[in-house]
DNA sequence: CTAATAATAGTTATTATTACTACTTCCTCA
DNA sequence: TGAGGAAGTAGTAATAATAACTATTATTAG
């Protein structure tokens, strides 16, 4: 899938490439960071750097294989785009939980998104006040998002 | 609305308060950057701080007032909470766009989002290529996002 | 297998965002 | 109405996150 969408969009396909989708994908429901991801590679390509990891992240998500998920403002965060399911962002902490609809799943996407371009995949995104912040009060603080 | 909400949310109505809120609301559909929203404010309040416009921007969202929008990594962009309708994400050039969806807006929000928390609102986010890029071939760069 | 070229490592430079502190404003309750 | 105290702000400094840069290396086409 990753060999076929790259040579697609006539981009080679290094190691690094593989290792940063394959990371991304493997702890998708995570919402991994760029730090997160580069920690994870090292670990098997020490070598690896920073610059080639938020490089190849945003060219995975410009052919669709992975996109960037509403966040905190504690950088960005990534998911893998194959598995279809749905956002809860919460307003206060910034925790993005997915969750998975049936109902919401088979949603056709309106014509009037239709005519702003080539539509790839689409999601619900839901915002409010998570149970954990619900419970705090207005003790919970801003930042702390683990994006659980 | 403002008053009524931050009263509830036992938070003091300044005149910073308010300003910021009509920036916002004011250019919704340009999804303001913090830097949009500080400049035009001093024009009337040339004395405002950058860490204020920041520190309200992210008080009215916890409130609900206003949410951040999904954004390319030029920083974060908000628009008002108030107004119905959905979003078109480019996955190259970052842009998101505003579309309006009779069918869309009256979508129940499933249950499996309400018990993660207090659903405040929902919409749709499709992501793809925008009409721009799919013109521009590989040319287009990441980056230049105007929110359009 | 080799040349042409795209991609990477390692680092430095930028810039968005937050932290901090003295000062000011706003609200409460007498 | 006005003093006391808490919450909010200005101005700036500190802290990351992200992008830019260049010599070197890996990849692909032929």
């Amino acid at each position: 899938m990753l060999r076929e969408t790259l040579e697609k969009a006539g981009i080679r396909m290094t190691q690094q490439r593989i290792e940063v989708f394959l990371e991304v994908l493997h702890h998708s429901e995570e919402h991994p960071s760029v730090h997160q991801v580069f920690d994870g590679i090292r670990e098997r390509m020490p070598t690896i750097s920073l610059d080639t990891v938020y490089r190849t992240l945003w060219i995975l998500s410009e052919v669709g294989l992975i996109s960037p998920v509403t966040s905190s403002t504690d950088g960005v965060r990534f998911e893998w785009s194959g598995h279809p399911h749905h956002h809860f962002v919460c307003a206060r902490c910034g925790r993005t939980i997915d969750f998975e609809s049936g109902s919401m799943d088979k949603v056709r996407v309106p014509e009037e998104a239709a005519g702003l371009g080539e539509v790839w995949n689409a999601h619900l995104e839901v915002r409010g006040l998570c149970n954990r912040c619900r419970e705090q009060g207005r003790s919970s603080e801003r930042g702390e998002a683990e994006h659980g």
